[in-house]
DNA sequence: AGTGCGACCCGAACGC
DNA sequence: TGCGTTCGGGTCGCAC
């Protein structure tokens, strides 16, 4: 489950490595990932080349000289770096090799993953991008900012935290352990939002993504960011995936409800409505 | 416009 | 043991 935390430490593992090598080949196992047209992609990334990777919210941006490469991993998407001599193995999609016979080979074992190849130019048209939200830890995210947006919204405040128009890089984990240590019921209602809430939201989703990028991300279930990184802030949740342990602080028990539709996570003593 | 929900995927977990 | 069923989760698009 690739949240910022996951994506931002992707990026940064990824471009110790790929960056400045000349594609020499792209190999499409699952033409349906790509969103663009898939004969261009495969045609404008030969003989081009990575020469940096950026990132919004969960977009992984990859810069070629006259192409923007937009990678979303989705829930389980992995990039690894392997010998062009590697056996291809069954949940590759994408496989990209270098000059040096190196591979960069997009992993994903559900398929939700994208990848759109656009013109440098078209970046500040594509939708996905322009439809993000602020990231934690941007100056802009401000209570009034966040008030604004949750107001008159008769939604869970755990469903407002998912929207990426919204707080952008956010996903399920964060959205609980954000909500923890804010102190706020996830069905509490956006209108029923008060300026203290906003102030707690910000302050603690800051936070959090701050020290889980720091470990590297969350490893849990099946997801492990690129080359075997593992990350380590899964050994410091509060209660996401806790169901029935004690609350760290008050030694309840952890609660899991559905919230539309998704595992929800909360401490009805930490947490009351 | 705001809200809810199925579809996309497939391995793991679960039930019998 | 083995088989069928359910679950999960980010995002989009459609229905109401």
């Amino acid at each position: 489950m690739p949240e910022i935390a996951e994506v931002e430490t992707v990026r940064r593992t990824l471009k110790k490595q790929i960056l400045n090598k000349k594609i020499k080949k792209v190999q499409i196992f699952y033409p349906k990932m790509i969103e663009s047209n898939v004969a261009d992609f495969e045609k404008n990334l030969i003989n081009n080349e990575f020469i940096d990777i950026k990132r919004r919210g969960k977009w992984l941006i990859f810069e070629l000289h006259d192409f923007y490469l937009l990678s979303h991993l989705r829930m389980e998407g992995k990039y690894f770096l392997k010998s062009s001599n590697d056996i291809k193995e069954k949940h590759e999609h994408i496989i990209f090799t270098f000059e040096d016979n190196s591979d960069l080979r997009y992993h994903d074992t559900r398929k939700f993953g994208r990848m759109n190849l656009i013109k440098k130019s078209d970046l500040e048209k594509t939708e996905a991008l322009k439809k993000q939200g602020l990231e934690p830890g941007d100056n802009n995210l401000t209570t009034d900012y966040l008030l604004e947006k949750f107001k008159n919204k008769s939604i869970p405040i755990k469903t407002l935290l998912l929207d990426q128009t919204i707080i952008s890089g956010l996903g399920n984990i964060y959205a609980n352990e954000v909500l923890f240590a804010a102190k706020i019921h996830p069905e509490k209602l956006g209108k029923e939002i008060t300026e203290e809430n906003a102030k707690n939201i910000i302050t603690s989703a800051d936070k959090i993504i701050k020290r889980a990028i720091e470990l590297g991300g969350t490893t849990i279930k099946s997801y492990t960011s690129s080359l075997g990184v593992t990350g380590r802030f899964q050994q410091e949740l509060m209660v996401h995936k806790r169901e029935n342990e004690e609350c760290r602080l008050c030694h309840n028990k952890i609660q899991k409800i559905k919230i539309n539709g998704r595992s929800t996570y909360f401490c009805p003593n930490c947490q009351k409505k």
